[in-house]
DNA sequence: TTACTGTTTTGTAATGATTACAAATTCAGT
DNA sequence: ACTGAATTTGTAATCATTACAAAACAGTAA
């Protein structure tokens, strides 16, 4: 997705695309890693120096508040985020700490949730060794 | 259960039952509302003044790494501690913070989780609106 | 252009959970 | 009681995240 139609995306959300924020998104758009807020900071910093973490934290609040990201909170010491909203699970290697994503369909998801609650958000969260580290 | 078999679960486990790792594993299993390490300390620090949030950290590590009870990352904030550690997913809701237990079988959650990858753990968080507070 | 207004960004300081560490305590075995 | 290992305790450090206020920015009307 090219600048223009995230700035569109933004907008679209009540978010005003500026050039921060269309900086993060498009990071986490074409860095399907699930980084972390430290992470992109890091990365964007070298073409705006003047970049501020807070502004990555106040940004991934926005884009998670609009629904245009989501929260991956599978490791304890840090938060992650992921561009990726269709429905998938993740799995985190012990080993290298790495974070993947695994397909799942809300239809087989669904019918394991529960009666009584209304849930808005679900999140399958696996840990173990990854083949890389085996 | 009473303290003499919790005494030999941990001996089981290689965890040598102090009266405080005792305090600790008997609060998590009489209190199944996932407490966070705070609330655990506020709990017991009345019956042992002298309790340490320290103790209560390394015994929640002790008792995660033998397996005894389950760490919940559900909450961005803090962590909570299950002693439930038959299959079960967890709901949190986002008005008032409970985190809930439903019944969830591991025979249908397994067909779900990836291939390739040596599971070794794994959690289903759900967020949105509890019964109580709608 | 200039002044005005609301929004966004930035940098620093505060918060708060968790960990590191070393001294004090407990405890088993001699 | 004495020794040595394990445990507990309290304090200090770490580090992700948030609070906050000043500076920068964008748009609009005069």
């Amino acid at each position: 997705m090219n600048k223009e139609n995230l700035s569109a995306v933004l907008r679209q959300h009540g978010i005003c695309p500026t050039q921060q924020r269309l900086a993060v998104y498009a990071y986490l758009q074409s860095h399907r890693t699930h980084p972390t807020v430290d992470t992109v900071y890091q990365a964007l910093v070298k073409e705006q120096p003047s970049l501020s973490r807070t502004t990555v934290y106040n940004t991934m609040r926005a884009l998670t508040d609009a629904g245009l990201i989501r929260v991956v909170t599978i490791d304890p010491d840090e938060q992650h985020f992921d561009a990726g909203i269709e429905d998938h699970g993740h799995f985190r290697c012990s080993r290298c700490g790495t974070v993947y994503d695994f397909p799942l369909s809300a239809d087989t998801v669904r019918p394991l949730l529960p009666n009584g609650f209304s849930v808005t958000t679900w999140d399958i969260y696996t840990n173990g060794v990854c083949p890389h580290c085996q």
